[in-house]
RNA sequence: GUGGAGAUGGCCCAGCCUGGUAAGGCGUAAGACUGCUAAUCUUAUGUCCCAAAAGGACCCGGGGGUUCGAAUCCCCCUCUCCACGCCA
């Protein structure tokens, strides 16, 4: 959510903000209009209350009488003209609310601006392409081969989307998820283990609702959603608190299941690179407003280095306005290489919120004591998500034979194993 | 799930029965006073909105209602604690 005094006093910029962002500016018009309204009905009834609060006293203490008479009836009207006025500021109030929530960020000046994800920068590229002798397989083709995935079964308990991993492939995702949290930790992260599903209040907080909403699993009989990234739980972990300026920075990770209905989206996908329920480790960090573009750099670093420390090939892109999420001001998604689909798949996205879920979920700082509290600056970023860590390591490390080599930093988590084979 | 008790500023707590400008303490900050510190005294310290200032409004878990006027009375809801019940 912006600031509305941003959105009165800027309106150009927020209407060049959503042409950038593909968004249609009707919204802006309708914002304003609203506000306007609901502005001038706000300073009448403050003067009404102000004469409201002022006779009542005055009536308290009168005689009884006609004089007194005269003015209950006078406030009775004041009354009934401030009731008046406050139903019509709660229809503005919804217009109003609606609008700013629908509202996207404001991009960084150092974002590109573009149409869609044709229009995304390539920052780098790193580790080495591996150049195999045999044709590399996909890896739901491995999967099957090692008996590590069972996507039949998987359906037949929860539906299509879902899927089953089964002996080493069980193994290998509990392996992972141990890994990247140890790594966290060592980069300064306190690991949470945070409730898998979340109110309404913390969807408008981290800014999926109202615009994501159809994409979340919704429990209609406790008013809940299915956690849809960890970054939720954990963001709102902090709603409505004012934090002493010595407790920032906060550097939290968890690992959480995630889920997605991807309405209409996961029909041409075969596998697991896009499903209804995945496993990721989540890193959210809160900071001083003064810092938080350059702790996204360390915050993406931090995810690279758990790539790295898999060997595994990947490229870091710069998103464009036009492909950028709906919270974030500057965004970096970090892709690895799947040789047997020949295909970069996205397995961490890195994201500087500023103050626009702070905001939302009313997280604020005091800078000094008795200076006014201020919202603090939000990151997010996977660390990472693990159906596509485990496609990209099932893609790289098949052998020949049909087995697959397990990455070094895993060993350790297998109780030393180095290759999974046929059972 | 049943019964009971609660929710008041960063924290603690009074006020509610009996409606009339939300008291006090702790903590924090500034100042005063004493060699320093401590103690003591004085002052400040809720939020949002009205762009800011001046001023004003709002604030007692949330939402409605009654009233000239609601922390206080009435209704609905949420959460917390205690006891009992059920349960991995």
């Amino acid at each position: 959510m912006l600031d509305v005094n941003v959105i009165r006093s800027s309106p150009d910029m927020i209407r060049a903000m959503l042409k950038n962002r593909n968004k249609d500016d009707a919204i802006l018009d309708r914002f304003l209009a609203a506000d306007s309204e609901w502005r001038s009905l706000t300073d009448e009834n403050n003067g009404l209350r102000k004469t409201r609060n002022e006779v009542s006293l005055q009536i308290s203490k009168m005689p009884k009488g006609e004089e007194k008479d005269a003015r209950i009836k006078e406030m009775r009207e004041v009354s009934d003209r401030i009731k008046a006025n406050d139903d019509r500021m709660a229809e503005l109030e919804v217009i109003r609310q609606e609008c700013v929530l629908n509202i996207p960020n404001i991009p960084h000046e150092s974002v590109p601006i573009g149409k869609d994800e044709h229009d995304n920068v390539v920052v780098y590229e790193k580790g080495e392409k591996r150049v195999f002798d045999f044709k590399p397989k996909e890896h739901w083709e491995i999967a099957e081969d090692l008996d590590i995935i069972d996507f039949d079964r998987g359906v037949k308990v929860a539906g299509s989307g879902f899927y089953c991993l089964k002996g080493d492939g069980a193994r290998l995702e509990r392996a992972l998820i141990n890994y990247f949290l140890d790594t966290h930790q060592d980069q300064g992260y306190t690991e949470l283990f945070p409730p898998v599903v979340v109110n309404k209040n913390a969807v408008i907080g981290t800014g999926q609702y109202p615009n994501l909403k159809d994409d979340m699993y919704y429990l209609e009989k406790d008013d809940l959603f299915l956690n849809p990234t960890a970054e939720v739980p954990i963001t709102n972990l902090l709603q409505d608190e004012i934090l002493d300026k010595s407790q920032l920075p906060i550097y939290w990770t968890a690992y959480l299941p995630s889920f997605r209905r991807e309405v209409g989206k996961h029909a041409d996908t075969k596998g697991i690179i896009r499903v209804h329920e995945f496993n990721k480790v989540e890193m959210v960090n809160f900071v001083l407003p003064e810092n938080s573009y350059a702790r996204l750099e360390e915050l993406r670093q931090n995810a690279e280095d758990l790539i790295t420390g898999l060997g595994l090939p990947y490229r870091v892109l710069l998103l464009c306005t036009g492909d950028m999420s709906f919270s974030c001001s500057k965004c970096y998604d970090l892709e690895l290489y799947a040789p047997g689909k020949d295909a970069w798949l996205e397995a961490s996205s890195c994201s500087n919120f500023t103050d626009f879920q702070a905001r939302r979920a009313r997280i604020k700082y005091r800078p000094e004591p008795h200076l006014k509290s201020e919202f603090v600056h939000t990151l997010n970023g996977s660390g990472l998500a693990l159906p596509r860590t485990m496609v990209a390591i099932l893609e790289n490390y098949q052998n020949k034979d049909g087995t697959v080599t397990i990455p070094e930093v895993l060993r350790p988590y297998m109780r030393g194993q180095e290759i999974i084979g046929r059972r």
